[in-house]
DNA sequence: GTTTATTCGGACAAAATAATCCGATTTTCT
DNA sequence: AGAAAATCGGATTATTTTGTCCGAATAAAC
């Protein structure tokens, strides 16, 4: 069951807070991410592969290779997963599906869904990894 | 592109709204519907013949049949329709896609998110349909 | 240099969601 | 009675999302 994001942006968003969770210069492996957040092996890799191109995260090729952040946990935000992954269409989208859902044309709940759209893009886009990373780890412990 | 809910369920929220918008007694076809809001004709005939089956709408069968709410609209909220057709599992599922996302065993956004969602189920259990008519009515012109 | 463990890339398969088709039934109208 | 217009129900198709397979390339370890 998916809330609002896919389930590739969801995976990505739990593989990016695991990798931001681990000492700077660690190098975790597709394999290695899969079996903690039980997630399939294939799938998490090809996301990883996504991320990668999109600049979020780096990979190393060969034995002991693996994938890390790309830049300093303090400096992404699940919001720029989401926007790699699922794009941020959905904040622009009527949350009845109503088409050109504007202030000038607006459906029923523009206004207050508004408001809480606003909050959701805050939640993704205010705090940065490393300010999860606590969360993070108690969270994994239990998977 | 889908916020939250399906888009069978974006299509039984605007086609209870629709009904909800005409005048008490009125019956409208599901080719009406589909021509008003845009939904293919088939689609939004197999919603809302599961709606019926969810006892929200009422039908009525043979040439002059069509559809109409079961009860009055300030008696029926979208948070129905929602129930309905997708669940309420949405508004119990982790944003992140964690499982057993639980306040003993919270995702690191787990506290953000669930004022938020609360506040989403709020908005779609508080006001009644008969409250949204205008709106929607505005709202249909420019469909 | 061979083995081993990894990422990479492309094709493929399965499952879920969205949409369509068609014939049967029901009811109204002429 | 017969034609017309609607719902009903089941099967089918199409599209998107999710997940898998496999072989090639890469780099470390022995």
């Amino acid at each position: 069951m998916t809330v609002i994001f896919s389930k590739k942006c969801e995976y990505g968003m739990q593989a990016v807070l695991y990798l931001a969770a681990q000492d700077v210069g660690t190098v975790v492996t597709a394999e290695k991410i899969s079996r903690v957040l039980k997630i399939p092996k294939e799938f998490i890799s090809k996301i990883l592969q996504s991320l990668r191109e999109s600049g979020l995260i780096s990979s190393i090729k060969g034995k002991s290779g693996g994938f890390c952040l790309a830049k300093p946990a303090s400096e992404i935000k699940l919001i720029d997963v989401v926007e790699a992954i699922d794009g941020l269409e959905t904040f622009d989208c009527c949350v009845l599906g109503f088409p050109e859902c504007t202030p000038d044309t607006p459906c029923p709940v523009h206004d207050s869904w508004g408001a809480l759209r606003t909050k959701a893009f805050e939640m993704l886009s205010n705090e940065t990894l490393d300010r999860l990373k606590e969360k993070t780890l108690k969270k994994i412990l239990t998977i």
